[in-house]
DNA sequence: ATACTTCCTG
DNA sequence: CAGGAAGTAT
């Protein structure tokens, strides 16, 4: 041990002993923790189609077996069953940070499915029912597939009060799930949800998710009118036997209205808008309401009583496989042709990949008065920004301080803050998936579409929404289609923008970094308008843009108080929570920050490193790197010597403590912290300007 | 009691 | 990065 070390550090030596025994945890940089993300195991399993489909069949199956399904009480005791050993193991998880993967929600569709066909194999049931009880039977079947309708409206809405249903103790343990899922949904938003309720609307995207909404729409007409049609035919069957006998029974509609309507579209199907509501009193059918028309199918039924159930079978999958055929067919067609176009890149002469309209942050030293021209500007209430504002609606309305910025057609070749952008990185698989590049099974497709629009990252599925009949409702067909509006929104520019004098980039793709979201050429204002629309927050007002701020600011600041937050982010309302979140953030910095150094410290001292003079921080050095990496991804902020030598400082701190083996001592770090807390220096008055009008 | 912090986990 | 547990300081 070099002596001569100590008198760089002895005055903080730690006097304290931490209460806390915790077990010297090793070096986190020792091992590889990174990658046990529990696999959130999602719904299970079924995709849409072959929830479809299964739902069909069982509908069959229904009509062909038990007489309760949909309400078999067994069903309902082993569903309570099941919830009841998942809430079991959810509370006996200690650090019950609520995983997504115990608390897997059982949609009421993936309950009616279990509960259609609780012993899994209906299909081989005896058909040997005497004919009275038969008939018997289809009538409770069919009352039960009208109950079945009738609990499962279309509005997914009314699903997510679970706090106001009464359980019945059967049911305790499944409310109770519930209750925690829509305590725990109430939640932070996640930002692509806003991102994809609100993204884009221009009329072009519009139309297009508005055909593909209307085949879904379409399909779940059809569902209704075949389940309609069930019921009519079983009502038919078991009337027209006696009234056959009376002589009551008339057949009077034309043979080829069977044709036009099963081959040729669903013609009748607006009569069935509301194919739930038709049935929901469970009354007598009207008849006549309902158009029945197809005869010739009757007749055959009447003449085949035996193959009634195969046809009426077939004829649902053949309905439902067509318009589901459709429905894919149109997502893949839009998503491809619009979402997964390639982003613009630029590859320059040095082989170097650029994408456009790269953000520049000019340092707090350099006058960015550039900038301030656009800012006081923009940072007008919109109604004050006269003409120009009105004339060009896509103007930025959002000030980003410190973001020169530049419209993309202006981005030069080779611009001053020349970065080279890594490979596109996805963050958003349930985005991606369509990717026509591994076109993947079609249920796939209508799986994502089942995720897409829900807290993918939060409960991996549905948490409280139940899919009406197994089809998706209109609001996650809007949230599919809300990305490709996304994308057709930022591809329009307006034909000029105020903004063509500043030679200096955008700072949209930070954010779309950020984001996830692939590199898309866009328009500056229009993304800024989008950000304000599609309101990428992270938590309780807080934006991106706060959070790009506050690492910036980590730069001059490790430790920074609360009237140096308020007085930097009073552009947003700093109530108690957002404090609590940026002081959380700046908690956040530190951690990585400390760990950082005291990783590199430790590989110092491996590498052979023997006086802490040796130990410095420079900009080209690793630690500079990761640290730039992680608080100015983008390299697009010059960052301040003073943060270099502060990092140089606690690595030798950190060198120090090691070389002199303080680390045995739990609370060892608590010295280092304590030098880097007076480090601090001021923050540029810049920071101050606010982000958003 | 409250605010702030670190540590840990996901 | 967020949430939570737990410690510390006021």
């Amino acid at each position: 041990m070099n002596p001569s070390l100590l008198d760089h550090s002895m005055h903080h030596f730690p006097s304290s002993t931490y209460p806390e025994d915790r077990a010297e945890h090793p070096p986190s940089f020792l091992h590889d923790n990174s990658s046990t993300p529990p696999s959130s195991s999602r719904s299970s399993g079924g995709s849409l189609i072959s929830m479809l489909l299964q739902k069909t069949v069982e509908s069959e199956q229904t009509l062909q077996e038990s007489s309760a399904a949909y309400y078999n009480p067994e069903a309902h005791i082993s569903f309570s069953a099941l919830t009841s050993r998942r809430l079991v193991n959810h509370h006996s998880s200690t650090s019950s940070k609520s995983s997504s993967t115990t608390m897997e929600p059982l949609s009421p569709a993936s309950q009616a499915s279990t509960g259609a066909s609780p012993n899994g194999a209906g299909s081989n049931q005896d058909w040997t029912l005497e004919l009275g009880d038969r008939r018997q039977a289809k009538r409770a079947r069919v009352e039960n597939i009208i109950r079945g309708i009738a609990v499962s409206p279309p509005s997914p809405s009314v699903h997510c009060t679970h706090g106001e249903t009464t359980p019945s103790n059967d049911l305790q343990s499944e409310t109770m799930e519930n209750k925690q899922k829509s305590k725990r949904k109430q939640r932070v938003p996640p930002p692509h949800q806003d991102l994809l309720r609100t993204g884009g609307a221009s009329g072009k995207s519009t139309d297009e998710g508005h055909n593909l909404r209307k085949q879904l729409q379409t399909m779940q007409r059809i569902l209704g009118l075949l389940q309609a049609r069930f019921i009519q035919i079983y009502e038919y069957q078991t009337e027209s036997q006696e009234d056959v006998r009376d002589g009551t029974f008339s057949t009077g509609v034309m043979e080829d209205d069977h044709q036009s309507t099963w081959n040729k579209g669903y013609p009748e199907t607006e009569v069935f808008m509301d194919p739930y509501s038709e049935f929901n009193n469970g009354g007598p059918l009207d008849r006549s309401h309902l158009g029945w028309k197809n005869h010739k199918l009757t007749d055959y039924i009447h003449s085949n009583p035996d193959k009634e159930d195969k046809l009426l079978a077939d004829i649902l999958k053949y309905e439902l496989s067509r318009a589901v055929n459709s429905s894919v067919d149109s997502i893949f067609k839009n998503i491809s042709h619009t979402l997964f176009k390639p982003p613009q890149l630029h590859i320059k002469d040095g082989g170097m990949v650029e994408t456009d309209d790269e953000p520049v942050f000019l340092s707090s030293h350099e006058p960015a008065s550039s900038s301030t021209h656009v800012d006081s500007m923009s940072r007008l209430p919109p109604c004050s920004k006269s003409g120009m504002a009105q004339q060009l609606p896509e103007i930025q309305t959002e000030a980003l301080s410190l973001v020169v910025q530049k419209p993309a057609s202006m981005t030069r070749p080779c611009s001053l803050n020349l970065t080279v952008k890594r490979p596109l990185h996805f963050h958003q698989p349930s985005l991606l998936y369509n990717h026509p590049t591994d076109l993947q099974e079609d249920h796939q497709v209508l799986d994502n579409l089942k995720h897409n629009g829900f807290h993918h990252d939060t409960f991996g599925g549905l948490p409280c929404r139940p899919t009406t009949m197994g089809l998706p409702t209109p609001e996650m067909v809007d949230l599919l289609w809300d990305p490709v509006k996304v994308k057709s929104k930022v591809t329009s520019r307006p034909p000029r923008s105020p903004q063509v004098h500043h030679p200096t980039a955008t700072g949209h793709n930070m954010l779309l970094d950020s984001l996830g979201l692939p590199h898309v050429k866009m328009e500056y204002g229009s993304f800024q308008s989008m950000v304000k629309r599609t309101s990428y927050v992270l938590n309780e007002g807080l934006t991106t843009h706060h959070l790009k701020k506050a690492k910036l600011m980590f730069f001059y600041t490790r430790y920074p108080s609360s009237n140096v937050l308020t007085a930097f982010f009073s552009d947003i309302q700093l109530t108690r929570c957002i404090m609590s979140q940026l002081i959380k953030w700046f908690s956040n910095f530190r951690e990585f920050y400390y760990i950082q150094m005291e990783k590199f410290a430790r590989q110092a001292r491996v590498e052979g490193v023997n006086s802490v003079r040796d130990v410095a921080v420079r900009r080209d050095s690793e630690l500079f790197r990761a640290l730039n990496m992680h608080y100015n991804k983008a390299n697009d902020f010059q960052v301040p010597d003073r943060f270099l030598e502060v990092a140089e400082i606690t690595l030798q701190e950190f060198y120090i403590s090691i070389s002199l083996a303080r680390d045995s001592d739990p609370s060892w770090k608590k010295a280092i912290y304590k030098v880097i807390s007076k480090l601090d220096s001021d923050v540029p008055a810049e920071f101050k300007a606010p982000l958003t009008t």
